[in-house]
DNA sequence: CATTACCAAGCAAGCGCTAGGTTTGTAAAG
DNA sequence: CTTTACAAACCTAGCGCTTGCTTGGTAATG
């Protein structure tokens, strides 16, 4: 009665308990999902994602592991600790991968193009499930954790911001227009693509990322 | 100890009780939130916006209103069905301002316009917090919930894709662009502004709206 | 032999919701 | 003008269940 099965039994039946073959497979491709915090991580993200993650229990998310609903918290304090461990990590991913493509790209149409598709990538792609849930789950932080994440997501918004001021001081953005709402609502048509957009569909990533630059930007085109 | 203490004290310390002195001000401009069922709505959509749908207890609501929390059950079956109402009288509402706008304009360019201007009064005017509750707390409905206000919308949807159908065909839209998804960015563009958009601040709504038409249809002006 | 990873059992609090009774507003009947 | 009737609105008390989390221990690894 005491002690623990054998490990290897644990997880298989895990993931053939519930339908969801995916959670283990996909959610930051460090290889983070190796460690059993990087597993809770990418697990959480796949529910809370789905699920939301008032409604996610601790035992769902055990259950998606292949634990106890106690032994999380061998690995983290709280479950609110989780869902800010899912965001902390996604926002360095994303602030990463968009200073690469920034590093990679020369003329401000580039990188205007650059930023769109290294957003819709952040947002349909692998991380999409983690990006979901920084947006859709902020105010199940507590004040001190949306304070520690707000600075970071500020400065993912200063390259943002610093690309569009350049563009427009270079006169790929009419001089009348504000980058700072153009930005929000720019923001606003690509997080929302979380939504409704389907890899699967016949308009891949690359052709929304172009619809996006032609609407937004119609003077640099 | 039995019985209910004299009504005109209850509603006053009720809203002193929290510091919400808005709660019964301003969910839908019917006169509804004179009834029990619609007062209880408007706080409804105060809250679950403020704090979500599963943080906000029925003991919350209650006290919002300034009744005990078994009562709400005299007025609604379950909790659910709260967040269904919620829902159905904003998408109502908001069908009727929209056609009502459409009535109005005339060309396609006012048309467009006035779709825009109508969308954002929605998001961001007095029906902000239901339209918010609407967008955000979709997860929380039940399965038939969610079918039944599915349709609904689907008619919103309609009167949308009918006027940028009707524009393209008159090139106020160019020929390559494809109006469903030029719908979906500008849905989540304005959606969006629910999050970020003061009323308070310098840049009112219609300047807004201008600055929406002016990124999403550069060939119509 | 310490560290990491886990389990088994269960506690205290909070949840949606119910049951059964009381009060209040309204309007017809006396 | 009163009395009676009745539905709508509300209260009190609490049930049954789920929740996040704790405790005290075991098993395997290096």
């Amino acid at each position: 009665m005491a002690g623990n099965p054998n490990r290897s039994q644990q997880p298989s039946n895990a993931s053939v308990a519930n339908g969801s073959s995916k959670a283990s497979a996909d959610l930051l491709p460090n290889g983070m999902e190796n460690t059993p915090r990087g597993r809770l991580l990418a697990a959480a993200a796949h529910l809370f994602r789905m699920k939301g993650f008032e409604r996610t229990t601790v035992r769902d998310l055990a259950q998606e592991v292949g634990i106890q609903s106690g032994s999380i918290f061998h690995h983290f304090k709280t479950k609110e600790e989780i869902l800010r461990c899912v965001m902390e990590e996604v926002i360095h991913l994303n602030t990463e991968r968009l200073r690469a493509s920034m590093a990679k790209a020369n003329t401000p149409q580039e990188k205007l193009y650059e930023l769109i598709r290294a957003e819709l990538n952040s947002i349909v792609g692998e991380t999409g499930e983690a990006m979901a849930v920084l947006i859709f789950e902020w105010r199940c932080l507590k004040e001190d954790s949306q304070q520690y994440l707000l600075e970071l997501r500020n400065h993912y918004e200063r390259i943002w911001l610093n690309v569009l001021e350049e563009a427009k001081k270079e006169g790929q953005i009419a001089a009348d227009r504000d980058v700072v709402v153009l930005r929000r609502l720019l923001g606003g048509a690509l997080a929302w693509s979380n939504y409704w957009y389907r890899s699967e569909g016949k308009l891949d990533i690359d052709q929304l990322a172009k619809q996006t630059l032609y609407m937004a930007f119609p003077e640099g085109l």
